[in-house]
Formats: structure tokens, C-alpha cells, sequence
DNA sequence: CGCAATTACTACGCCCGCGTAGCTTTGTGA
DNA sequence: TCACAAAGCTACGCGGGCGTAGTAATTGCG
């Protein structure tokens, strides 16, 4: 009974290896994090563990390796729907426009986005952390420009200032997951016009 | 080496053991669903596993129990808080006041409401199904409910009805993970005071 | 063309949670 | 009081995921 031996799998460079294998892991997490296995990944990845293991010195490692890839890239779309200025526009407009930029980068990947939005079964403590971390420190920057712009407005001074930026993002995240969940229903368009109303109304 | 036996636990009727080692697991589900294991609820029942197993067939048995109760026990609580008349108020009163008795139920039980708000490490995808149906459930009646204030108020026709409902369900769930997470800042009334204001913003 | 470095593979051992077979104690009612 | 049903317990086998020690194939460079 000679156990056949496997194919070698095509050499590549660590480099290319750990991103392959990061895209491994990837695309098993929408089944949920707990099937992201060494072995499940290695198998996804058409490789054998002690190569995971070469590159990723436990599991742990490999879902934080992974995780902080992502995390960092969807960070970085979401520093680029906020907005810095408001030279152009009134503070509503402002606000709707960073929701309408927001959703478009949801549309734009969305299975990264729905490991923010809507985190699978399993999603590690350290995930979660990480983004509400970002959470935190995207809340700050809202609330900033929150007070800014009921500044320049004037004369809202019964609006609590402190939740604002709270349910200001409760709404951009509730429009990212709309749109995640049920795209045809509710498109960027629809979803900006309400914000924009909800809005407008404050003032 | 005469191993030690284990001195007996005391003698329970099913009736009550069963709803003894629910509690043994809901308590530790703060610390992960993860460490919801067979092992550990016998243990912190202070019970051995066949008394587990005679009461739930498998460990997901166990978990669904526990999760059924803890769901009805909070979906009870919340239909509770829904406005049934707009005949005393008018319709943004009523969407206050729901928020209110909705805030205060979380204050009142806040394990539970962490459960479904703040869902820790672990939960298992059956339980996020059986929130997601409540859920959907609220939202038809809240749906229900703002479609016959807007009529009642009348000429609101520019505001997106479809799209009204999730929004109040996002603000209500807004307030109770912000009344979960920093309770002495966020009080009851500060964020029942905000959503006021929010819905008369709107008219 | 052959050899050394690099990359990959096989084959284990360990641990831990699941679930079960079969025995022991408790305590109630005849 | 004592028998026997109800409730608990011990002790095991299984499976699967983790991580590793040692070995084999590939490949590029002289």
C-alpha cells in the first residue's frame, strides 16, 4: 500500500505565499470563522500545514495577520468619505455626500464590508476590537465636524451635541448594511436622499 | 490510589435541573459562546456531564434552549414597549415613548439585551437567525406604526417611508447598546430627549 | 549538469470537547 | 424499613484541530 505521494504544490516566495494563503483564509470566513482552520486553509490554499506554518506561526497569528490586512484597507476608504471642509457646502449637504461616498465604497467591496457590518459566526474577539477601535476613533472625527458644523449653523443649541455624532453613525452603518443585505430595494441614491432628509430636518 | 468519588449533588427534578443548567450556561456566556462547552456547564453547575446529557440531547440542544428562552423572555419585553394608539399622542410622542419603555427594559435586564445588542464572541448562527426574525417582526409593526403617524400628520410625502422604520429601529438600538456601554453618561432620559427631538425634526 | 538552498511534504503526538455504557447512591411510599 | 425508581457518577472511545520533527522534491546558479 504505497501512500501515493502528493503533487507538489508550484514553489512560490513567502511573499507571494502569505497573501495567496491570506486570500485562502479569506474565502472561507463567509461560511464562518471557526471552518478558518490551519487545516481548512491549508487545504483551500492546495498546500499542507507545516507551509502555513512556515509563514504563520499559529492560528492566531494568521487570522490577525489577515484581519489587519483588511481592516486596513477598508479603514483607508472610510477616511476618504469623510469630509474635511465646509467651504463648499452647508453641513448637511457635507454630511449626506460622506454617507453617499461611505455606501459607494460598501458597493465597491463588499465582502469586506460585511465583515465590518455584518460579522459572520465566529468573528474573534480581536476582530471586533479592532474595529471598534476604528469605530472610535471614526466617531471622534464625525463628532468634530458635528460641532463644527452646529457651530456655523448657530441656534441648535437643543440638539445634543454628544449623541449626534452617535446616531449619525448609526445611520451611515445602517445604510451600509441595508445596502449589503437587500441592494435592488435600497440603492446609494435612496439611501443618501433619507439621510440627507433626516438631516435637513435638524435645523 | 482509591480515586476520591465526587460527593453527590443534591437530587433535582428534571424541571428544575434543566432550568439550573441554563442559568450555569447563560452565565458563562459573557466570557464567549466559545466557552459554552458541555465541560464547562456541568462544571459550573457542579454536576457531571450525563446529568447534562440526560436533559439535552447535544450541545446544540442546549444552546438552542437556552437561547429560546432568553429570546422569548426579550422579544416579551419589547412588544411591550411598541405603541398600540395614537389616539392620546401624536405619532413622534409615541415613537419617544416606545424608545423610553424600550431603554428602560434594557437598564432592567441588561445580560439579556448585551445578548442581542452586543452579541459576544462565539454566538452561534442559529441564535443571530432567531434575533434577526424578531427583529424583522418589530419592524413590520414599527413599519405599521410610522406609516399611520405620517398619515395622520399628513404631508410628509417627502419622506421616505421604507426607509423611515429602520431607521427608528436603528436610533432604539442606538440608545440601548449606548445605555449598555456607558450608562452613567447615557441616561435614559438624555437619549429619549434625543430621539424626540430627532422624529420632530422630521414634521 | 550537478549541487545547495529553498520550498514543500509525510507522519506523528497532544489536547480537549463530544457523547455513551454501565455502575452507584439517594430517598420515597408501601 | 427496605426495595426500587429516579437521579448521579466514573471512565472511556472517538474525532478533529493544533503544532512539530524529520524527509523529499524543486530549482536556480555555478
Amino acid at each position: 500500500m504505497s501512500t501515493t505521494r502528493r503533487k507538489y504544490a508550484r514553489r512560490l516566495p513567502p511573499e507571494q505565499r502569505r497573501e495567496q494563503l491570506l486570500d485562502a483564509a479569506l474565502s472561507l470566513i463567509p461560511a464562518g470563522f471557526d471552518t478558518v482552520t490551519m487545516e481548512s486553509v491549508a487545504k483551500q490554499a492546495q498546500v499542507t500545514k507545516p507551509v502555513l506554518y512556515d509563514l504563520f506561526a499559529n492560528r492566531s497569528e494568521l487570522i490577525s495577520a489577515l484581519l489587519e490586512r483588511e481592516a486596513g484597507r477598508a479603514t483607508e476608504q472610510v477616511i476618504a468619505a469623510l469630509p474635511t471642509d465646509f467651504a463648499t457646502r452647508s453641513p448637511d449637504d457635507a454630511f449626506a455626500d460622506a454617507v453617499r461616498v461611505f455606501v459607494n465604497a460598501v458597493v465597491e467591496a463588499p465582502d469586506r464590508w460585511r465583515l465590518v457590518l455584518l460579522p459572520p459566526e465566529g468573528t474573534p474577539r480581536e476582530f471586533r476590537a479592532q474595529v471598534e477601535l476604528v469605530r472610535v476613533g471614526i466617531l471622534a472625527q464625525i463628532e468634530d465636524l458635528a460641532a463644527l458644523g452646529l457651530k456655523e449653523l448657530g441656534g441648535l443649541d437643543d440638539l445634543d451635541s454628544g449623541l449626534l455624532g452617535h446616531a449619525m453613525l448609526a445611520l451611515a452603518e445602517m445604510s451600509g448594511r441595508l445596502v449589503l443585505t437587500d441592494p435592488d430595494k435600497f440603492t446609494p441614491d435612496r439611501l443618501v436622499a433619507f439621510v440627507a432628509r433626516i438631516a435637513h430636518g435638524l435645523s
